[in-house]
DNA sequence: TGCAAGACTTGACGCCGGTCAAGTCTCGGG
DNA sequence: CCCGAGACTTGACCGGCGTCAAGTCTTGCA
């Protein structure tokens, strides 16, 4: 596992955060915590997709997924400061969890570690720089197209994707109800975007590229600060 | 100045930190950098008012106030990402302008410099988080009204409040039209905020409370995390 | 295999908030 | 003192997206 968090640490650094560690599996939709707890520990998602979310059943609204090798809210964690939003597994998941209070005290013990923290948080501002710059400048098809696009990047399969979690919840981290999100697939595969079931195709890559407008999402190859989050 | 990113750490650390750092003074609408570029500074501001925004001149939307005290996106100059957006002086403005790659060579030398970094991102990175909820969650007359109480509790004189920025920047902060902030201040007037010119007044505090809906935001004497922006 | 529950789609409708256009108010300069 | 430009307000209009209500399709399970 190249975790960010323990990049360059030796090994007695590493194994000094893990102590009192323990890996957790849970099943989906599983609350991990809720917001205004206090954090205890540390969430490292090992495998499987989890949501930061905001609100009760009717009116929640997701905020980020988590995939593979994520880290939960760290600004809360290592900084004892109360969530602003609760955590839930939407697959099965494998967490590793670590306690807050030993994360912590590494933070004031091991200067590489504060740097990793420091790279973590750096990304993870990033990316919500970038939501927010989607909320405020992108209508709601742009955003599911950008969103799609990104989901591609990652892929494997070059110019297609798999949605990775049910269109409900894609909707919701998108920021647009159930009902929109079906029709707004229409009007992306009129822009050279195909979703069908839960396949994703670019058809014409230059269309939709062109529909997203501003920011086709800087290069991923530039960018140092790595962040698995959708 | 209390500056959180120098908390706790020697004479001799922060002078080198300072070293070949600059004082600047801006007139108002001066740009200070542009989205893409490349951070060659690391700029605290000092006095005024400053903006962060995205776009250009008539799509252009803002993201962030800065204030006194406020370091601005140390994840892109700390990691020598390209900016996500573009910053400008609201205000005439002072800046302290440190030099990008003296202070990320004090980050690897300076433990206690990594430790304030990863708490000054933190906070900004909780406040980016607060803005996304807003965003998603909040209706816009919501928003305003939140953001003004916020305002409030940052001012000296009680229940009250001066709008340091003009309204059309104020209804960019906040994400709407100009001409729906004007709209908007009359449905506040009705549940208890008044605002007339640039004065700000709370006139039913438990009214405002309740319409703001979800998350009066926490109490900020609860919050270590500092952080100046609006 | 068949049913029931939930996921997704489609349609009708309404409201929030954006846009365009025309005022009014304010303030600095000739 | 008056003018003009820019900030702000007000009104009319419209479109995007949410909501409610029916469908249809999928899936797990008996």
């Amino acid at each position: 596992m190249a975790q960010p968090l323990f990049l360059d640490m030796n090994e007695k650094q590493v194994a000094r955060v893990l102590q009192f560690g323990t890996i957790q599996s849970y099943p989906r939709e599983t609350i991990l915590f809720k917001e205004g707890d206090r954090p205890d520990f540390l969430h490292l998602l090992i495998g499987g997709i989890a949501e930061l979310y905001k609100g009760e059943s009717p009116h929640e609204c997701g905020l980020v997924l988590l995939t593979q090798g994520d880290v939960f809210m760290p600004a809360a964690s290592l900084f004892d400061e109360p969530y602003l939003n609760s955590a839930r597994t939407l697959t099965s998941a494998t967490v590793l969890l670590l306690r807050a209070d030993v994360a912590r005290q590494e933070l004031t013990r091991c200067h590489q570690f504060a740097i990793n923290v420091s790279r973590v948080l750096a990304g993870q501002f990033r990316m919500a720089t970038r939501q927010i710059i989607d909320l405020k400048c992108r209508s709601a098809p742009q955003r599911l197209a950008a969103f799609l696009l990104r989901l591609i990047e990652e892929s494997d399969i070059p110019e297609a994707a798999v949605l990775p979690v049910s269109k409900r919840h894609l909707a919701s981290r998108v920021g647009i109800a159930p009902e929109t999100l079906s029709r707004t697939f229409q009007i992306l595969a009129d822009n050279g975007l195909f979703v069908r079931g839960t396949k994703v195709l670019v058809r014409d890559r230059e269309k939709i590229d062109e529909f997203c407008g501003p920011e086709p999402y800087p290069d991923p190859a530039e960018t140092k600060l790595q962040v698995y989050a959708l």
